[in-house]
DNA sequence: TATGAATGAGCGTTCATTCAT
DNA sequence: TATGAATGAACGCTCATTCAT
């Protein structure tokens, strides 16, 4: 076969996007290194040179993709002053945060490896949940709001979306907008 | 070795929570079914008598703790008509609805197979949002509450717990405490 | 399960042809003692008080099949002296040598398996030459023919026939028919 | 272990003839993967790079070897023309057919796995018959010969041979020498 | 005679990982 | 940096056979 020498660091890339398209298709059990290098026309033994093992692959995948939702989702918070309403209604969620990539469009949308798919939600709701727990607690000094636990209001706020988000039986759209409401009208009854 | 008959439905428990146990303790794909046959003193063949796969046994296995679960928080449902508010009350949370099961008992509390213990919590979510869906419509239909979506309501009472159920670093009673109280006040906000 | 004794004898028979059924139909090595078992609604250990082992129950019901082929194939000799034309003629072939049995009634017909097919037939001829061979003699003795070689002979109108035989695109009568016509054709050519 | 790489081509070759070597010796159910690995001194895994199943190394050995063997016995046929007696007298036979393979050698004389040798013999016997077809179909056309049914004379004069051929208790070139005579003998018969 | 739960050895296959080139 | 043949340890599973009842 060619040899084709590559950025390393697009390399890596390479090898964790092929990996999560395939960990989400087929599960990441069922996903050798094998089908991963198949997949990229390249020799098995190369991916011992960047990563140490598959399992790591596949915790830095997660955590990549997860930390890219999360950076998404966020991308409106730092940029100004805004009230929890704002926030709420301004806010990508889960959902909208996908963009280019070209397996994380199928991810919350249609069939695919639940495993992958709960462990990246889990994820990405761990690392959520301080970030809300904050803006909580930021809102109560503000004197919008009077939440008495901001922990445990920001556990059911972001946790709280699971349920909805994965019931495939209501359309994509349908999901974020009932949140939405859902998550507005409680709101409005924390409000002084 | 010696050859101990037992009543097939005794021995098929007993499998399922050996593997339960070591799933838990090892996760799932860690677990050989050699590792189980070797736990329960028994030749691994046996195993076949009674599941026909390993992934069988994993689902029944779940299915079952899923239940069971479900039937312990939903014990005090159908004794008679209560409010929310008391049903929030006294309804054992996943934490409290454990018993005699002897892995059961830790899998809420200390370290083990996040695997398994997503897994689970999972299914349980799933199996308690319905309930806890029609919880709310009746009150609402009692004139107790005003809810405008019940469902996506009933996605944050259950999956909403998860944050803080799994926050090991908050004792196992205040995290039950917490909830409730929170549940608690919200419930209040919703009432007419 | 209920427990119905029968005549050993008759037992021993059921299983012989049940075994040779599921042999017939799946191969021998892809039937197990299990299969048989279930097939006859009867426990597996139960194989054990009339056989010693799988391997002596398959050869016990090949050398059964292959005897009562060959009885079936041989049954016109014994009644009358006859030419070797007339025998050619008369002589059961190995299709027609079906009867009764549910699963022979197949097996030189439609799919099955080669395995046991050929087995069968190899047996079956292995069984036939010397007898094919000593018809030749008695036929050279009464000077009817002039056959310099009868074992070679006799090999070659018994093993002859199994190309046409096993040619299953040609339908069943017409194998008969011709190969009956070649013999008959050959053997006037040795006639003095 | 140490770790030799050889040619992929050579490596291939070497395990169909380490199989078929044991196949012979033991049986192909009998044999195991991890015998033919043992035999070579190499890991068992390293099949898998080679043959799908042990399944599929059975049928390309076994195709292997009986397209080896019928190209060894049509290989005077081309050369030129020749009369039917020409290529009886000429023609290797099955036995004749055997040269450097270190196993073919065994296969036609003594003992071994009968299911390998009728296995390995029906093959070479189901490819030879329709060359022998053409051939009885050119004598014909020739003018030659006059054999009203060239398929089933073919059957007969390839099939015809098993039973001489595999009864060992006759001398090899002896079988040989029979076979050849009976069809020189038959073929002058069937001569205008 | 019959049952069927239990045994235990072994098999085909997979796959993460290594290493000579 | 890249290759891909080779390793070797497991693993899920099957099944002929045994034996307490």
């Amino acid at each position: 076969m060619m040899r084709i020498s590559k950025d390393p660091a697009q390399r890596k890339q390479e090898i964790i996007e092929t990996a999560m398209r395939l960990f989400y298709e087929k599960g990441y059990e069922k996903t050798s290194i094998s089908d991963i290098a198949k997949e990229m026309q390249v020799a098995q033994g190369l991916f011992y040179r960047y990563f140490p093992s598959k399992e790591i692959l596949f915790e830095t995948a997660i955590e990549q993709y997860a930390r890219k939702q999360v950076a998404q989702m966020t991308s409106i918070l730092n940029t100004s002053h805004k009230t929890l309403l704002q926030i709420v209604e301004q806010m990508p969620t889960f959902i909208e945060a996908e963009q280019e990539d070209s397996y994380m469009k199928k991810i919350f949308h249609g069939a695919g490896s639940q495993e992958i798919h709960m462990r990246l939600s889990m994820s990405i709701c761990s690392k959520m949940q301080p970030i809300v727990e904050q803006l909580l607690q930021d809102a109560n000094e503000r004197g919008e709001t009077q939440i008495s636990d901001p922990e445990a209001a920001a556990s059911f706020c972001v946790y709280g979306q699971l349920g909805i988000l994965l019931d495939q039986s209501i359309p994509r759209e349908e999901r974020v907008r009932r949140i939405k409401k859902f998550l507005t009208e409680v709101l409005r009854k924390f409000q002084k």
